[in-house]
This record gives C-alpha cells, structure tokens and sequence, in this order.
DNA sequence: ATTCCTTTGAAGCGA
DNA sequence: TCGCTTCAAAGGAAT
C-alpha cells in the first residue's frame, strides 16, 4: 500500500491529493481520462478492425435502433435552458464546471487524512464530504467556504452538487449532456440507481426509494420503538449512509432527483456527521459502545439490520421482504401460528445478509459507472465495467492509493460494525456452488477450444454496431493524451462490446 | 424471475 | 503457500 502523504498540514488543501481534481489538475484528470478513453478508442478501433472483418453480418443498423427516435426538443431544451439559467444565477462558484460536458462533478481529494494536524477537516476532506453528501455540514474553517457551503444549504439545488436530473419516459437513452445544468452532472438515472455523487460507500442502496416522505415531514420517530430519535445519528459514518430507512433523518442526496416528489430536501440541519470514517480508523468510543451493546460479538441477528439508530445498515440486505410477510400473516390466521412463526424466523434467517465491504476497485467503479455511461451509449454494466478496468489500470498510484485506503477504511469499519461476519457467510447464503460449478464448466467448455466469451457470443453481440457510432454524447477531447501514455495492460477477456462506446475522440 | 456478463480485489478453501 | 472460487456493484441481455 503506498503511503499518501496525507498529512498536507496545509489549510489551503491536500494539494498533493488533489492533483486531478483541482483547477490546474482538472486538465491533468482530463488527460488521464483522455488518455483511458483515448486508449479504449484505440482499443475499440482494434476491435472494429477485428470485428469488421471476422463478423461482418453483424447489424450495423442497430445502433440506429438503439438512438432514441427523433423527437422533439422544445419541452426538453426549455427546461434545460431555464434551468441553466437558474443554475448560472445561482452557481456561486463553490463548484466549478468540470472540464468538459460529461464530466461528472467528481473530486476525491485527501482521503486518507481528512483531517489537519489540528484536527479540523482538511478542505479537500470537506470538500468531498460535502460533495458525497452535498447537504452535510462539514464545518469549514474559513469564512469563505463557510459561506459557501451555507449557500450551498440554501434551497436552492443548483447550488449544491445536486445532479440535475430528469428522467423523461422514453428517454433513457438521450445525450446526457442535453440535461447538464451549470455543474453539470451528466446524470440520467433510473430511481434506483445511486448517483455517482452518492457516498461511495453505500452498501445497499435498494432500499431507498423515491417515495419516501420528505424529511422535514418525517417524524423524527422510531417506528418500532417509538421513541423520538435524535435528527442525525451522531455516530454513524457518513460513509455508511443512511440506507432507505434513514431517508427521513437525513436527505438523500438524490433526493431533489425525484421531481415527484416535488419536496425540496432544503434546509438541513446541520452537524451530526462525524468524519467518514471514525478518527484512526476506529469508531469512536459512543458507536462502539452502541456497537458492543447492540452487536452480539458473533453474528448479526436478524433484526439488528437495523442500526443503532433504529436505521438499517446499508450492509445489510434484506431482500425478498415484499408482501410475503402479509401473505403469511393471511396465512397465519388459516394455519398454525406457530408453524409460521418459524418459517418467518427461518425466513429472517435467510433474508439477513451482510454484503462484503467494497474494495478499491468497486468503490472506483461506483463513482466512475456513471460518468463512463454518460460519456459512451453504454448501459451494459458488462461493458462498462470493461472500461472501467482499463481507466482504473490507467489510474495512477496516487489515485489507486486513496481508493485503497477508502477500502481499507471500509473494511475496517465493517468489521466494527460486524465483528462477527466473515465473508465465508455469504459464500454459503447463495446455493451453495452452483457458479463454482458453471464456472468450472466454462473454463472446461474454453479449454475445449470455446474462447469466446457467452457474452461476446451473445445475440448482444450481434446486436452491437461497428459503425456508426454515437458521436454527439463526446465533446471534442480538450486534450491529446500524455506523452506518458502506456497501452493498457492485457485483457482478460476483451470484449467487442465496447464498440458501443463512443468513438469521436 | 433468475442468471449471466464483466471488471478488480478481498477473502475463503482445498490441496 | 498456491491456485481456484466466490462475492461485492451494476444493469442490460439472455434464459
């Protein structure tokens, strides 16, 4: 693990660690991500070659019939430039366009050590707690950021990290950029899907959902106990965020992504969160003794899905939830209490399942999906993840280092939060090595002479175009790669359907 | 409805 | 210790 210099020490920032993200650093994470597109452009350039002459029956139409359909603009460029508009009156400045249209107004600065030698955030760390969670209050030191993290509490959401976004139905597929207001967060997201801005950190985020009242309706209750809660959990990670569940303490950041809703999340309330991650890297002594208390040292028990807070554990999963427990509350009143009593305690067995902590590299592609996706056609996470791979091999040490950390960190307080868990848990929660046995089958099945991936063989694979290909998603590439540019290291299992991905650079 | 695909990394497990 | 396998996320596609 290489040692960042996290200790900068320096009030005006992490310089070091923010390198790619800063304003002079902007154009070097340009070229970085040049430099990665511009290699997947080759690499998919190679890959039409291949392609075009190995499967030339391959439909060529298809990426016409993937395009949205003409349609007509006045509806949406409307909304667009009054929103912009909007978004230009009120940008204060606190965040800066991001070096091309596309671009997702992502920083990751200093993670590794947020805070100063004096203990206060560093303003990289405030920054990008401010940008996971565009609504916390990370309290600045000087009067300036202070001033404009308030401005960015304000009601207004074109202040705030906030995507805009909207998701028209039939729309999907749209050039994102068409959406971008002035900080441009090219963002057009199913309700389900988590915003790249999101904590990267989220466990689960399927329990959020959109139609959760907005907070400042929410009674501040817990719903089991009834006993008042306070409005934040003072001792919880902003790092594991509140999953669905807590909506009601704290706004979701996507929340003003659910025009529906029409309830700004605005204003906060502000303190509550602590650092992402509990100075050295320990929770702190009020969550571990919540932890120890609440926490049987070995196993979760089901209903500690909840968190000290009566919150839910982004961690764990409960799935398959739905309207079974009515069907067997119906059913209980048919058939012996007791007998269903057991199944559901056998189901709550089942249905408690605590996720793995992300590792660098999911935490990576969980900040970085959105933003590949908006900049190709892609929507096939297979795809994207491919690409992903190739930028993260692209990334350099110092970038890799604070996803890593990031993971480590994760990990560590995974284990406070689960002592007893271990990933041999869920390896024997999902049937039980049926993958092991398909796996083995398909490494049998290429040693065989069978290559090709099932996916490269796929009816999606001749769906894929070579040409055209979507150009209007890219802007003109602001920079050439670097000098430094390396080709990629080997692919796996390379893979043609990047050829959905843009190829205008 | 479920599984696959695809990526990297962490962890488990058998040899 | 080594090598293999599973599982984390994601969502479209295939089954």
């Amino acid at each position: 693990m290489p040692q960042l210099n996290g200790g900068g020490g320096d009030d005006l920032g992490a310089n070091d660690e923010m390198i790619s993200f800063k304003d002079e650093g902007e154009q070097e994470e340009k070229i970085s991500e040049n430099s990665s597109a511009e290699r997947d452009l080759a690499d998919v350039k190679s890959s039409l070659v291949n392609e075009s002459e190995t499967n030339q029956n391959s439909s060529s139409d298809s990426e016409a019939e993937r395009r949205p359909p003409p349609r007509s603009e006045t509806f949406r460029d409307k909304t667009r430039e009054s929103l912009e508009e909007a978004a230009k009156r009120q940008d204060g400045g606190l965040f800066k366009s991001p070096p091309y249209p596309g671009y997702p107004f992502i920083m990751i600065p200093d993670l590794t050590s947020p805070y100063l030698p004096n203990g206060s955030l560093s303003p990289t760390a405030r920054t990008y707690l401010q940008m996971k969670w565009p609504l916390l209050d990370v309290q600045p030191g000087g009067l300036q950021s202070r001033q404009a993290l308030k401005d960015a509490r304000s009601p207004s959401p074109a202040h705030i990290v906030g995507p805009f976004c909207w998701e028209f139905p039939g729309q999907s597929d749209l050039s994102l950029h068409q959406f971008h207001l002035s900080n441009k967060v090219p963002v057009v997201q199913h309700p389900h899907h988590v915003h790249p801005l999101t904590p990267l950190i989220t466990y689960s985020n399927e329990h959020f959902t959109p139609g959760n009242p907005p907070p400042h309706l929410q009674t501040d209750v817990d719903p089991k106990t009834g006993i008042p809660r306070p409005p934040h959990p003072p001792d919880i990670s902003p790092y594991y965020p509140l999953s669905p569940g807590t909506v009601g303490q704290i706004p979701h950041p996507l929340g003003w992504l659910v025009p529906q809703q029409g309830q700004p999340v605005y204003p906060i309330t502000t303190g509550g969160f602590r650092h992402p991650y509990p100075t050295a890297l320990t929770v702190n002594a009020s969550m571990s003794s919540l932890l120890s208390s609440r926490f049987p040292p070995h196993m979760v028990p089901p209903h500690h899905s909840l968190h000290t807070t009566g919150i839910p554990h982004p961690a764990i999963v409960t799935p398959n939830v739905k309207q079974e427990s009515t069907h067997s509350d119906i059913s209980s009143l048919n058939s012996s209490k007791q007998t269903d009593a057991k199944k559901e305690e056998e189901k709550k067995k089942q249905q408690v399942h605590i996720k793995k902590p992300l590792n660098a590299f999911m935490l990576y592609m969980k900040e970085m999906r959105a933003k590949v996706v908006a900049e190709c056609t892609l929507k096939e996470s297979a795809a994207i993840n491919q690409i992903l791979g190739r930028r993260w091999h692209a990334l350099s040490r110092e970038e890799q280092a604070k996803y890593y950390e990031l993971a480590r960190k994760e990990r560590q307080l995974h284990m406070q939060l689960y002592p007893g868990w271990s990933a041999r848990d869920n390896y024997a929660a999902n049937q039980q090595g049926k993958r092991k046995k398909r796996k083995r089958e398909k490494q049998q099945a290429e040693s065989n002479g069978e290559k090709k991936s099932a996916f490269a063989t796929s009816k999606v694979k001749a769906a894929v175009p070579v040409l055209p290909l979507r150009t209007e998603a890219y802007s003109t590439p602001p920079h050439p790669p670097p000098p430094q540019w390396s080709p990629p290291p080997p692919q796996k299992s390379p893979n043609l359907r990047l050829n959905k991905c843009n190829l205008s650079h």
